[in-house]
RNA sequence: GCCCGGGUAGCUCAGGGGUAGAGCAGUGGACUGAAAAUCCUCGUGUCGGUGGUUCAAUUCCGCCCCCGGGCA
């Protein structure tokens, strides 16, 4: 950790990297010798019905400094991006300093880079999406969408049609009108610290293996088991990796070795979009590399 | 030992006289509110080995090796 000697611990620090990289352990290293308020970025970490599966801090890490943002927020609650910055402005308002910690790219993009000011989308807006979608198919709702929009969203991928679509239908301006009225950011990249990690893949890979079997070791399974009874795939919370798996296994539909090979290169790919992300957007973040 | 199947991309397999193709895995990429989401790109491998037939064999034939299953 030699690199973070010189890191100055008046600005707030943010700490992005790959899944099962070691990120908490660099933010807990650096809460317990500066202080400050580790912070989550991570989107499914938010989420209260899941600890083991997303490997959220311990109770006894928690106690070693003050965490924010981790499991606040209930497992039906269809939570994004927005929401987290909302949550996150008053936490760096105060004067503890931040160190927040995740791996979440969007997060940090949005947070350095600026987020459109959309209102929510209502939820019978959402459902009217659906609707169409699973109707008519994407093409028909591309179609509704303005050119400016349609010209700058990727129009193979249905999950940014509907959100343009639904923007469209709930606020009546076009998504790139929104975008293009983004405001500044909550916090500029140069008002803060920065570390990437990059972690060396195939270290990276055997990490994550042996993380999903200590997972399994610590109770992942009885974790999934009590989300059963209200398990419901398609909202936010459910996209826990793994966790569709481990249902499937429960149901009997797998076996743990294939729900665990599955989660397993579920994780690697995610892992791999992190790196895609982080290469892309965090060009001027410190980096720090794994295994040194 | 004999009789059937098989042996083709990292894995599962399709194909078939003119040197081969899918899914998965993997790679690179995109991504301003589901982002642990979603989407795009990329497929040369002694077609088990070896002889033969043929203008041409991975494809047909012989022999050998290996893996299943059956019979002894």
């Amino acid at each position: 950790m030699q690199k973070l000697e010189n890191i100055s611990s008046e600005r707030p620090l943010l700490i992005a990297g790959p899944t099962a990289s070691g990120k908490s352990a660099v933010a807990l290293e650096l809460a317990a010798r500066d202080g400050g308020v580790i912070v989550n970025a991570d989107a499914l970490q938010v989420f209260a019905n899941w600890r083991v599966l997303t490997a959220r801090p311990s109770p006894e890490e928690e106690r070693v400094a003050p965490h924010a943002l981790y499991g606040h927020v209930a497992a039906e609650v269809a939570y994004s991006v927005g929401h987290w910055l909302r949550d996150l402005a008053p936490l760096l308002a105060s004067p503890a300093r931040a160190i927040i910690v995740g791996g979440t790219g969007l997060y940090f993009t949005a947070l350095t880079e600026g987020l459109a000011e959309i209102p929510e989308t209502p939820a019978a807006i959402r459902a009217e999406a659906d609707a169409r979608l699973a109707k008519l198919g994407s093409q028909a709702l591309l179609d509704e969408i303005d050119a400016a929009t349609a010209a700058r969203i990727d129009r193979l991928n249905p999950v940014r049609i509907q959100r343009a679509w639904e923007v469209q239908r709930s606020t009546g301006r076009g998504l790139a009108a929104w975008q293009d009225d983004t405001p500044a950011p909550l916090l500029p990249l140069a008002h803060a610290e920065t570390v990437l990690i990059e972690a060396d893949r195939d270290w990276l890979g055997a990490r994550i293996d042996r993380r999903f079997d200590g997972m399994l070791a610590n109770g992942a399974l009885e974790e999934v088991r009590a989300n059963l009874p209200d398990w419901t795939p398609s909202r936010p919370s459910s996209k826990a990796i793994g966790a569709l798996e481990l249902v499937a296994h429960l149901k009997g539909e797998f076996t743990l070795e294939e729900a665990r090979e599955r989660a397993i290169i579920s994780t690697r790919q995610y892992a791999k979009r992190q790196r895609t992300w982080f290469r892309a957007r965090m060009k001027d973040w410190q980096q720090m590399t794994l295994p040194d």
